[in-house]
RNA sequence: GGGCCUGUGGUCUAGGGGUUUAUGACGUCGCCCUUACAAGGCGAAGAUCGCCAGUUCGAUUCUGGCCAGGCCCA
């Protein structure tokens, strides 16, 4: 015995950071830490990181998430295999021009697009930073040398090319949709910029006629729609007009190149009490009737162009802008005695967040994924997948019985990546870049190595170079990609799509993909459609399903309700003997949570050990202290003891002679092993934190050691070897969940770090492990746990200390083998 | 508004028609202090297993409805 190796008196979130700084500043060993070598003969496993959208802050659950991340990253390479922890980071969308453009008071359009992209490049490389930054804090050892950006040329070379190699076999088509616009701008708009304002708009009820006569009243504020109707539909339990559906009705107004009488069907989203009960559905009122349309499969007619007047169907309001045309409408079925009334009324009408022009929802040509005939396709090579947890595959499969629609893929917005695609001056030919390569064609010309394909049959025509001239002038696409199309290929890009195909070969299907159960409809199955349409496999190995980060009453985070918690606030908090402090608004009233230390280490041991993969979690500072930071206390100290006693010279040869206490405690260690073992292969993260935290703090400490300390003092090396082994193995199986503490604790101790350990460790001691005498040693244990209770209760009544001697104590059967230690622990007489 | 997921002491969790007077942990409350330990020990309180019906001899467990929270869609 000698002076304790850890002099520390317990771990502390100061020595954290310095022990996380240490390890994050030699790049080189850090890369030789947990660098990826696509080569390596081991297994390969490669993890699809979520990469984060860099807003500002990073909400503290999704925080928790990407922790555990890197415990299935970590405990994959204790189990031996070859991990690739990418670290991306998903710089696309509107979020970001959203950003700038509130910054700069500026709207994008107003902007040269060159200059507008450059201001968002910047914008995002900001946020980025602090991402970095939290990343690191909270342990992650992902491969950040090689960061990806789905913005960078590289990333966006992978969708590009992806999207031709779909347009060659025909899986992605160009279709005239419905979609919101600004006539006034001239722009697509999404819907997050659609806002509403009250006004006051005619309601007129038309008489219309069905084809066998009978007089049928329908209000509406939008006769100049009357020449797009595609059907009227009543409520399926309106008794007025049951006898009407099936027949035709006839349209009011003059129309052209359209059938002038359509159907009277039924639809349940028709409110009865509303004017007659009788409702037009025209392509497009408003969003109800994009859905009744797209429900009924009626065909839509185009009645608004994209400068904001009437087409041709309109008949005689041809041309007109659709306010006036709504005034002629009303004239011209005053003129037929087709109006039996009009009202004015308040109306909500949706308008550009802009301009405050009234919206339209036309058609308007965009590029679509073709999904709507993969679906069993899908299902069936998900078949092929293990969820973690397994139900919340039902996210999954109630989305895909859901779609009925192809995947939109094009925005007419900018900080996104480009469509790759040019039309020949006749429009029959388009021209597509080579493979890997980015292109921006609203701003360059086809690049060598392009090819031009016949427009419809996507066949080849030709090299771009020998058909320059016969193309004449190229229009490039100004169209960009929905960021779902990025994101829907990170598990092919960070499988060496493209970049490394001798590593894709054995990489894809891509390990795992762990996410938030928010995003399966969209990131899951998009990946899975992609991965599908261009491999025919299943995306993933595992995909790994978390719920979502609450607050502690569990209810979402928000800002407007006050109540979120900042990841850095609980990360630092303890750090340099600053206390945490957090104002949250609770559902009744404000409410001061406090904490003295938490750090990365205590954060993610909580979230292992107290949050179930797949349920929402709650998130209480307070609570993750109290919990938890004692478990690392506790096994600090057990370290601590152990490093008083010299570490035997061969560490992996049990010694020929064990005391049957030490025995024992290594059949219950090797079973935890096992479990531990068990788990981090079915990436079940809670129990394996459970059945290491419960032996760490539980029997190993309170029992065996208590046992057999006299021993250790009277220098037993056999013993020694015993908890030094079980320690050594203790803090490796650990150390996926606490990496920095169990580095810590295993340098000092042993020299090596337990996180540079990649061989699952297998204790010695097979004859201990599933067998019969492992079995009776290890029944034995809840004989000794009340036995030792008994006798602390026994002296506790006595008045006794617990080291003072007890007479008159018989050691029970079952512990007769050990009773020499029992003995001498409690001191029997 | 629609679909789906979840609902076990204050918190997290096990279980899954009768051996259940419901598992374990943390927290709480007493009492005591022992040489790694502000996770030391002993003890106590605390749950009609969200609510209501049904199936059944029997339901926390199965079915349906409702309620609450969540997610997505509109």
């Amino acid at each position: 015995m000698g002076e304790a190796k850890i002099t520390d008196k317990r771990w502390s979130i100061d020595l954290e950071k310095r022990i996380q700084e240490a390890h994050y500043e030699d790049e080189e060993e850090y890369q030789k830490r947990y660098g990826f070598d696509s080569e390596s003969k081991k297994e390969l496993f490669v993890i699809d990181t979520p990469p984060p959208y860099p807003s500002g802050t990073w909400h503290i659950g999704a925080v928790a998430q990407y922790s555990m991340i890197d415990v299935i990253a970590r405990s994959q390479r204790l189990m031996g295999k070859e991990v690739y922890f990418p670290w991306g980071v998903d710089r696309n969308g509107i979020n970001i021009e959203f950003t700038v453009e509130k910054k700069t008071g500026k709207k994008m359009k107003t902007y040269d697009r060159e200059e507008f992209l450059n201001l968002c490049k910047e914008t995002i490389e900001e946020y980025t930073v602090a991402m970095r930054k939290t990343a690191r804090r909270v342990g992650l050892s992902c491969d950040f040398k090689n960061e990806y950006l789905t913005d960078a040329a590289n990333y966006r070379a992978v969708t590009q090319s992806i999207f031709v190699d779909l347009f060659k076999r025909g899986a992605i088509v160009e279709d005239l949709r419905p979609n919101i616009y600004d006539p006034i701008e001239g722009t697509t708009i999404a819907d997050a910029e659609v806002e509403r304002l009250s006004r006051k708009t005619n309601l007129v009820d038309v008489i219309w006629y069905t084809e066998s006569g009978e007089e049928v009243i329908i209000s509406t504020t939008r006769p100049e729609l009357i020449c797009a109707c595609g059907v009227v539909v009543v409520h399926p339990e309106d008794e007025r007009y049951s006898h009407l559906v099936g027949q035709k009705i006839k349209l009011p107004l003059d129309v052209k190149n359209r059938d002038n009488f359509v159907e009277i069907k039924t639809h349940s989203s028709v409110k009865s009490e509303f004017g007659s009960g009788v409702l037009m559905v025209c392509s497009f009122g408003d969003q109800n009737d994009v859905s009744i349309f797209r429900e009924l499969g009626i065909k839509p007619f185009q009645a608004i162009d994209l400068s904001g007047n009437m087409t041709e169907i309109s008949g005689s309001l041809t041309g007109l802008s659709v306010l006036d045309a709504r005034k002629l409408a009303i004239q011209k079925l005053e003129e037929i005695q087709r109006i039996k009334s009009i009202e004015l009324r308040d109306q909500e009408i949706p308008v550009s967040e802009r301009g405050k022009n009234p919206v339209e929802i036309i058609l308007l040509k965009e590029w679509y994924v073709k999904q709507t005939h993969m679906q069993e396709v899908i299902s069936k090579l998900s078949n092929k997948i293990n969820f973690v947890p397994s139900r919340n595959k039902q996210y999954l499969l109630d989305w895909m019985e859901n779609i009925s629609i192809d995947w939109p893929i094009s925005r007419r917005r900018w900080y996104h990546t480009e469509i790759p695609i040019w039309y020949s001056e006749d429009e029959s030919k388009v021209i597509v870049p080579p493979s890997a390569v980015y292109v921006q064609p609203w701003n360059e010309s086809p690049p060598s190595g392009s090819e031009v394909l016949d427009r419809e049959s996507r066949e080849y025509v030709g090299k771009y170079e020998d058909m320059k001239e016969e193309l004449g002038e190229l229009c490039g696409e100004e169209k960009v990609f929905d960021t779902w199309m990025d994101s829907s290929n990170s598990n092919l890009f960070v499988s060496g799509y493209l970049s490394n195909p001798k590593m894709f070969e054995r990489a894809f299907p891509t390990g795992i993909r762990p996410q938030g159960k928010e995003i399966v409809r969209t990131w899951l199955y998009y990946t899975l459609l992609k991965s599908a349409l261009l491999f025919d496999k299943p995306g993933f190995e595992n995909v790994w399903i978390d719920g979502l980060g609450m607050d502690p009453w569990g209810r979402k985070m928000s800002k407007s309700l006050g109540n979120g918690i900042d990841a850095d606030s609980v990360l630092e908090c303890g750090a340099g003997g600053r206390t945490g402090s957090w104002k949250i608004k609770g559902p009744e009233k404000s409410v001061q949570l406090k904490a003295n230390k938490i750090g990365s280490e205590c954060f993610r041991l909580w979230k292992a050990c107290d949050a179930q993969v797949g349920d929402d979690f709650h998130i209480n500072p307070e609570e993750i202290e109290k919990k938890y930071f004692g478990v690392l206390t506790k096994i600090f100290n057990v370290a601590r003891f152990a490093s008083q006693f010299a570490v035997p010279s061969d560490l992996d040869k049990k010694p020929i002679k064990l005391s049957n206490a030490d025995e024992w405690i290594l059949a219950e260690f090797s079973e935890v092993n096992n479990t531990v073992k068990m788990a981090w292969q079915k990436i079940d993260i809670y129990s394996a934190a459970q059945s290491i935290k419960n032996f760490a703090t539980g029997v190993f400490p309170s029992h065996w050691l208590e046992m057999v300390k006299s021993r250790l003092y009277d220098g037993d090396e056999n013993t020694a070897w015993t908890l030094h082994r079980i320690v050594r193995d203790l803090l490796t199986i650990f150390s996926p969940i606490c990496p920095f503490f169990t580095h810590y604790l295993s340098i000092t101790l042993y020299g090596v770090s337990s996180v540079d350990v990649r061989e699952f460790p297998e204790i010695p001691v097979a004859d201990l492990a599933d067998s019969e005498k492992g079995n009776s040693l290890r029944e034995m244990t809840h004989h000794l746990i009340s036995f030792n209770s008994e006798i602390w209760k026994a002296k506790k009544d006595a008045g006794l200390s617990l080291n003072s001697p007890i007479s008159k104590v018989s050691i029970p059967d079952e512990l007769s083998i050990i009773s020499d230690d029992l003995i001498k622990m409690h001191k029997l007489e």
